[in-house]
DNA sequence: CGAGGTGTTGAAATATCTCAAGCGCCGTGG
DNA sequence: CCACGGCGCTTGAGATATTTCAACACCTCG
């Protein structure tokens, strides 16, 4: 009676078990899907809410000239904004980047859930505060650090988010991300995250490999990134 | 009975006469500022919610290195996140860029309206998808947009704001950013700026000078910045 | 009158991109 | 089982956008 979507909310505040019970029933359906799956497209009318149960996923826009910028990764237990239902057209699209299971839950019965119970509310209410901290975050990176403090930091946001669902070991944690993924969400080219990744390697900092991520000196990398993992308030942490 | 914060709830659903009146009486404590005031600033905790009722402010965050980098422009209608208060601290400041005049709403009160009002609930809701899809595109920019095109982006997002709160005439608006303000929300140097700002001069796109914005070829310029405006999903315009 | 913020300009320095090529791996199809 | 094609990673060298540093003019404000 619980699954990685309830597991996060419960981490946003106390729910009841009533509450608990709506949202896994909410999940009814749910699929599963392989690596590169769209899950919406731009320009599609946006219908269900979705919910990583397993996997990642990425959200992400194609500018003009082809390029690609994604915006944000979805890991287990996060979902699409609630409200993105109001809106008649995507503005962007959201891929699969692994294998993945994942929930769509019914626009109506999210709204139903949202008026009938102020305690789901309140735990929505805080992921989107969290979300926006990451899209805070993302801006300043882009804006003002130079690449090899991008990548930095990006793991640094990344490794956080997998421990606090659990899916990070000792300095160690999955990472299923391509560079060229990567350079995508970094505003750079891939050519030069390689090379980022390799300093990075050789300063015994970190290695980025084979879709793992390990963190060879957390201080020093969070030291190169300007990390502060203030933003990403896990209530989890805290209420443990 | 009605003010620019109540004007911009409107426009994102209806709201019955006493949603407006219970709204414009929670906006108690009205107060003027001088530009460069700080409503709030790293590390405070927060309390009330601000609402912009006249001039402009700036969320920004400084870096370890100095560095400033500015990550959203508050207009007259916008208030900072009503969840903002569920923080202990403040991971970021807010300062006024021109005299302005803000109200604050307490807390409790806030969440009084919540609670009792879906309609404004809604409403909030969609603020803050407005505000989501801005920061997006602002990532977007920073990442895969190059030094013209950014700016270009920007002055069409400042431009449809103003214009949507009815402070803009035919392809010009106030504009009260200095060159080095404008170099911290696009994450490029201040000099640089000027020479884009100089360029777009020339080529008789836009003219940014003294405080206000004159588009000269709108369709040059949303070419040039790649922009859509449909992220700004203004119900205004379509409910008028 | 002086001080500081703002806009402007020039020239050199540097981070990042572009283009181009090669290598290893893996799954597919013959 | 092998050959092939595609993808992901790596490397090099030259091109380019942007930064840095430094200086100056202008204006406002005290």
């Amino acid at each position: 009676m619980s699954n990685a979507f309830t597991d996060r909310l419960r981490g946003h505040g106390p729910l009841s078990d009533d509450d608990v019970r709506l949202l896994t029933a909410a999940c009814h359906s749910i699929r599963g899907h392989r690596a590169g799956h769209h899950l919406i497209r731009e320009g599609d009318r946006p219908d269900p809410v979705f919910v990583m149960l397993e996997g990642w996923a990425a959200r992400y826009k194609i500018l003009p000239d082809g390029g690609r910028q994604i915006m944000a990764f979805m890991l287990p237990g996060d979902f699409c904004d609630i409200h993105i239902a109001v809106l008649e057209a995507m503005d962007h699209s959201i891929v699969t980047l692994t294998k993945a299971k994942v929930a769509s839950l019914p626009r109506q019965q999210m709204e139903a859930l949202v008026e009938a119970r102020p305690a789901i509310t309140r735990a929505f209410w805080w992921s989107q505060l969290v979300d926006q901290g990451v899209l805070r975050a993302w801006i300043v990176s882009m804006g003002r650090r130079k690449a090899q403090e991008r990548v930095a930091h990006l793991m640094c946001e990344l490794y956080i988010r997998m421990h606090n669902i659990g899916l990070a070991t000792d300095n160690q944690c999955e990472m299923p991300l391509t560079q060229v993924v990567l350079a995508d969400a970094v505003g750079l080219t891939p050519v030069h995250v390689n090379r980022v990744l390799q300093a990075l390697r050789q300063a015994e900092v970190m290695d980025l490999r084979s879709g793992s991520l390990t963190i060879l000196d957390p201080a020093k990398l969070a030291r190169i990134a300007g990390f502060d993992a203030n933003y990403l308030h896990r209530r989890l942490k805290r209420a443990a």
